[in-house]
RNA sequence: GCUGGCGUGGCUCAACGGUAGAGCAGCUGAUUUGUAAUCAGCAGGUUGGGGGUUCGAUUCCCUCCGCCAGCUCCA
């Protein structure tokens, strides 16, 4: 008698033996029927087979990252099993699971095609078919390394070599294809019901850019053909939404060849942008910051200064006018630092916050380049924060309440990452410890989790990246704080403190939403173009039903400009339908129908992009709503 | 930058070794219209740039530029 356990919970015992048709009678649960019926794949098999195995009659859901990874990384093995089977001069590389799916690394001389991808699809699924189980050996180092290159898997080798003397080398084999595997895995081929290639892509070995480029095939998989049909479906949610495809629909920015990587912005997207700008400012000044302008153009010499020169420079474009040597910043800290240095402060004085929309240019790679995530000219929303070192940790604390607010006032959820000391380094070991162990401080007394990013630190001091995670659960960097002892020692800046000394100021770099162009970008997909009124291009749009109401909507038009709304009036002879599906197309917030009824009881036929059809509204009670609903989100 | 794919009028796309075609948008005219496309006409492209193969190239080859996916890097 053994107990098997199904998704629900519920627990059936089951007689070896027994008949599959049998057991299913006893699960009342559709669910777990089709779960069962999924493992045994319709065969009589012994139970104790089944059941031995570890917990792999578990694995019908990903409820946790263990059964996941197990999933997708026996689907790996499946993969680069019938590409061997296909293609058996195919050397292997590695083949991990990965956040949405996992991939497989392939050596070989022929380019895989999409066509090749169905092939390799077809064979795969037999081996699903073949339901191989999968079998757990390990071997000594020296047989391991013999044993992969007798099948002349250089790169296995390479792997052999590189584990730590202790570990174990374990080996997993289905039916006639062997792969180095630290495990898990689940039992049995056939579990893998549901899975895709999505697309071949190059990639170097091991990451490196010095290493050779293999072919990596990007693929899912799923317990469930729903799942992955859902996953697909999510994919193409995002496609729809993607910035560069409504930016262009909404008539918001374009990059053009004739500058990669730098956009240009067109009226609509330009009101987004200087209604986030003056958000901005109002914030600022609410929290104490002074905002300044620094030059995009300063001499080379301050790069030499501020460290940028050796350690930023090709990422940095030059110039030359008359006959001295200037740069184009990177970064806005050099302007910030000249800025404090031009007077002298007192210990009273600070700590100091200044803020600077500060457009920096840097030479990304070109293949880096992606709409408006990823370009070569971007305005950051600077602040640099100079501070007694007792305040350290209450600036970094206000920062991170700051991101907060701002983040949650566009709904979006975020996690934050630390990340510390690069190899490539400026200043001294102790002075990067004080810094990572102030940021870990106020992390820690604002009771906030975080990951740590080893070695992902700035050239000049540790930061706390903030990912914010828009509603298709996709991640992107935005905020950071970054804390910096070494640029005020560059600088050589200084306050005068209460015992009459000069003394040295710490510093934080900080932005809040990153770039400007990327969080554009974020907002255009996070909303799907549907933006919040206060950063709608345009809020409403009247649509006249005849020409003859035309002198009543453009009066109106004005009448709501006034009020400072956004309304622009569509008094084209044009038919009602068409001009309603210009309107949706164009994402306008609100779209008004402007008839012989409405111009006779001086109400509108409204209708929101987000809510559909809200019905007649009066046109005074339609226009407080609209001003309410403007302010609501700028308190 | 690297690997692979792609590049046709403002936009979305078609065709093909014999010098390009549609829809939308634009313009003109007719229509005066009630919730996702009214009708007709006109105009618009040396098929990303350059070079080569060929009797002939937009189609094949080379090269440069740009775009897309991924790697690397990053706000």
């Amino acid at each position: 008698m053994i107990n098997v356990k199904l998704q629900d919970g519920k627990v059936i015992e089951v007689v070896a033996g027994e008949k599959i048709i049998d057991i299913i009678k006893k699960i009342s649960n559709s669910l777990a029927k089709e779960a069962v019926s999924a493992i045994l794949n319709g065969e009589t098999v012994s139970l104790e087979e089944t059941v031995e195995e570890d917990s792999d009659l578990e694995i019908l859901k990903f409820d946790d990252e263990r059964a996941k990874d197990a999933f997708r990384h026996t689907s790996s093995h499946i993969l680069a099993q019938a590409v061997k089977r296909l293609y058996p001069e195919a050397k292997l590389g590695i083949g991990p699971s990965i956040e949405n799916g996992f991939y497989y690394d392939f050596d070989m001389e022929h380019r895989l095609t999409d066509d090749d991808l169905k092939k390799i699809e077809k064979e795969m699924k037999k081996i699903v078919e073949s339901n191989y189980p999968l079998e757990k050996f390990v071997l000594p180092r020296d047989e391991a390394i013999k044993f992969m290159k007798e099948k002349s898997e250089e790169y296995k080798v390479e792997l052999i070599n590189d584990l730590p003397e202790d570990e174990e080398i374990s080996f997993y084999k289905q039916g006639d294809f062997t792969d180095l595997c630290a495990g898990p895995h689940v039992s049995k081929t056939g579990q893998i019901k549901a899975f895709k290639l999505m697309s071949v892509a190059g990639a170097y070995w091991r990451g490196s850019e010095k290493n050779k480029m293999l072919q990596r095939v990007y693929a899912t998989s799923f317990p469930k053909q729903k799942e992955l049909d859902e996953y697909i479906e999510k994919l193409e949610e995002a496609k729809k939404r993607d910035h560069r495809k409504i930016g262009k629909e909404m008539d918001l920015f374009a990059i053009m060849e004739e500058g990669p990587g730098f956009p240009f912005f067109f009226p609509k997207g330009m009101i987004i942008r200087d209604e986030l700008e003056r958000f901005w400012r109002k914030e600022h000044h609410k929290r104490g910051y002074q905002e300044i302008k620094t030059p995009l153009i300063l001499n080379e010499q301050l790069w030499h200064t501020s460290g940028h020169w050796d350690h930023y420079q090709d990422n940095m474009y030059f110039t030359k006018i008359d006959d001295g040597d200037y740069a184009i910043k990177p970064m806005n800290c050099p302007g910030a630092m000249l800025s404090y240095k031009r007077r002298m402060y007192s210990y009273r004085d600070l700590p100091i916050r200044l803020c600077e929309m500060g457009q920096v240019h840097r030479h990304e790679l070109s293949g880096a380049l992606h709409g408006l995530m990823r370009v070569r000219t971007f305005t950051q929303d600077d602040a640099h924060i100079f501070m007694l070192p007792e305040q350290i940790k209450d600036e970094i604390i206000g920062v991170i309440d700051f991101i907060d607010y701002v983040y949650k006032l566009f709904e979006f959820k975020y996690h934050i990452e630390l990340s510390t000391r690069p190899e490539d380094f400026m200043g001294n070991a102790e002075e990067w410890d004080m810094a990572e162990n102030a940021l870990k401080e106020a992390m820690e007394e604002k009771n906030i989790p975080y990951i740590i990013n080893e070695g992902d630190g700035a050239f000049y001091g540790p930061k706390l990246d903030f990912h914010l995670e828009d509603c298709l659960g996709r991640t992107w960097q935005c905020g950071t704080i970054q804390l910096d002892f070494q640029m005020p020692q560059r600088f050589d800046l200084t306050y005068v403190g209460s015992d009459g000394e000069k003394h040295r100021p710490v510093m934080i770099h900080r932005v809040v939403f990153g770039s400007i162009e990327r969080f554009i970008g974020i907002l255009i997909e996070h909303f799907a173009g549907k933006f919040p009124l206060w950063l709608a291009p345009v809020q409403v749009n009247l649509l006249t039903v005849t020409e003859k109401f035309a002198p009543f909507a453009l009066e109106l038009a004005d009448r709501m400009r006034d009020a400072g709304i956004r309304c622009e009036a569509d008094v084209r002879n044009e038919k009602i339908g068409y001009k309603i599906r210009e309107a949706r197309n164009a994402r306008n917030s609100y779209i008004c129908v402007i008839g012989e009824k409405e111009v006779e009881d001086n109400t509108l036929q409204v209708r929101s992009i987000k809510q559909g059809e809200l019905g007649s509204i009066d046109i005074d009670d339609f226009i407080k709503k609209l001003l309410d609903e403007i302010k609501a989100k700028q308190a």
